[in-house]
RNA sequence: GGCCAGGUAGCUCAGCUGGUAGCAGCGUUCGCCUGAAAAGUGAAAGGUCACCGGUUCGAUCCCGGUCCUGGCCA
């Protein structure tokens, strides 16, 4: 049967996984074959963080529709758990109706919630609330000390000076009992996905976070935050610690200069991008390419082998 | 030209009038990660203490000289 596949495109940030992901799409095209782009990155979501955030503009996007893109305010708190559901659905009715969904983005939890099996355990807001007050009057250590008394195997996976596992580590245990936070091995959850990656040089990929950066403040980013603030950025549990916008946030509080905001913006964007990179690089199923417009043609000739029928390049 | 303050990890610095330096911040590298993940966390690697000579059992720290940097006075 020739099941339609689901494309995915890793890579750290500036790689150049959307213009990709809208080239792969618009080539398909050209067999007839339509494609359309699932977003991957927990920043796209929220309407109004644009420039700091890298989204694709429309013209970008060049007729290619995108899912998952704008779908929150900034006043709403992201959640992976909550991601993954839309993000299956849309990957979902995408093959429904006979498109190849591409799957893009540098969010590696995100990715990895959506393609593999990966159940999440409930929340409870009120049960959160009370953690996180204690957290903040006793601090971690005393967190963990009591994560400990009454899960052992727990705690010890746990770290004493990481608070925010802590705290979800209690909440789930009063809420069912028990909780193994395990990252699964990487059983596919939905099939017919095939893995892609960008690789590039690290000198190169700093000089073009470096080039990014300034260009996001040439275009206007701090203006982008100011004009976020009546609608509630500051209190945005998600939105107001992302990139860019953080540190800005910073400089408009007179915490730093905004030159220090930029520089900040792209140390972190940096550290970002090594994280990101940890995280793929543990995926053996990912076929890495060199990141540049060539990438686009061995994706397409793996998609087509799918539909053909014939053993793509990629089965490895 | 004179005076003063400095030259210690890739960067910014700490270093009790001598026993071959700091759990320092930032950076770098590597790791962890299940409802905040552009988040949260841990670890490691980096130093001929500007250069030359002297005093001393021993000098980053004391003395002399050289070079360099910043400031002040001419």
């Amino acid at each position: 049967m020739n099941e339609l596949p689901v494309l995915v495109i890793n890579g750290p940030t500036a790689s150049g996984k959307t213009a990709l992901a809208v080239a792969v799409a618009r080539e398909l095209a050209t067999d007839g074959v339509g494609a359309e782009v699932v977003n991957a990155d927990s920043m796209l979501v929220y309407r109004g963080m644009d420039i700091g955030t890298a989204k694709p503009t429309l013209a970008e996007r060049g007729g290619v529709p995108h899912h998952l893109i704008d779908i929150a305010e900034v006043t709403e708190t992201a959640s992976v758990a909550a991601f993954q559901g839309l993000a299956r659905a849309a990957i979902a009715d995408c093959r429904a109706r006979g498109v190849v969904p591409i799957v893009a983005g540098g969010s590696a939890l995100y990715m990895r919630a959506i393609l593999d099996e990966f159940e999440f355990p409930g929340t409870d807001p009120a049960i959160r609330q009370r953690l996180e007050g204690e957290l903040a009057d006793l601090g971690s250590p005393a967190l963990h000390a009591r994560l400990a008394a009454i899960a052992p195997d727990t705690a010890a996976g746990i770290l004493p000076g990481n608070g925010r596992r802590i705290v979800r580590a209690l909440e789930v245990i009063e809420l069912t009992g028990s909780f193994r936070p395990v990252l699964p091995e990487g059983n596919y959850a939905i099939s017919g996905v095939l893995q892609f990656g960008l690789e590039l040089d690290r000198a190169e990929l700093d000089a073009r976070i470096e080039t990014r950066v300034r260009r996001m403040w040439q275009q206007g980013f701090v203006d982008e935050v100011r004009g976020l603030l009546p609608r509630g950025l500051r209190e945005g549990r998600t939105a107001s610690r992302a990139l860019g916008y953080r540190q800005i946030l910073g400089f408009l509080d007179g915490q730093c200069t905004e030159t220090d905001a930029q520089d900040r913006t792209a140390a972190g964007t940096r550290r970002f991008a090594r994280k990101q990179l940890g995280w793929f690089r543990r995926d053996p199923r990912i076929v890495w390419l060199p990141a540049g417009p060539g990438a686009a043609d061995p994706m397409v000739s793996a998609v087509r082998g799918r539909l053909d029928g014939t053993p793509g390049e990629t089965d490895a």
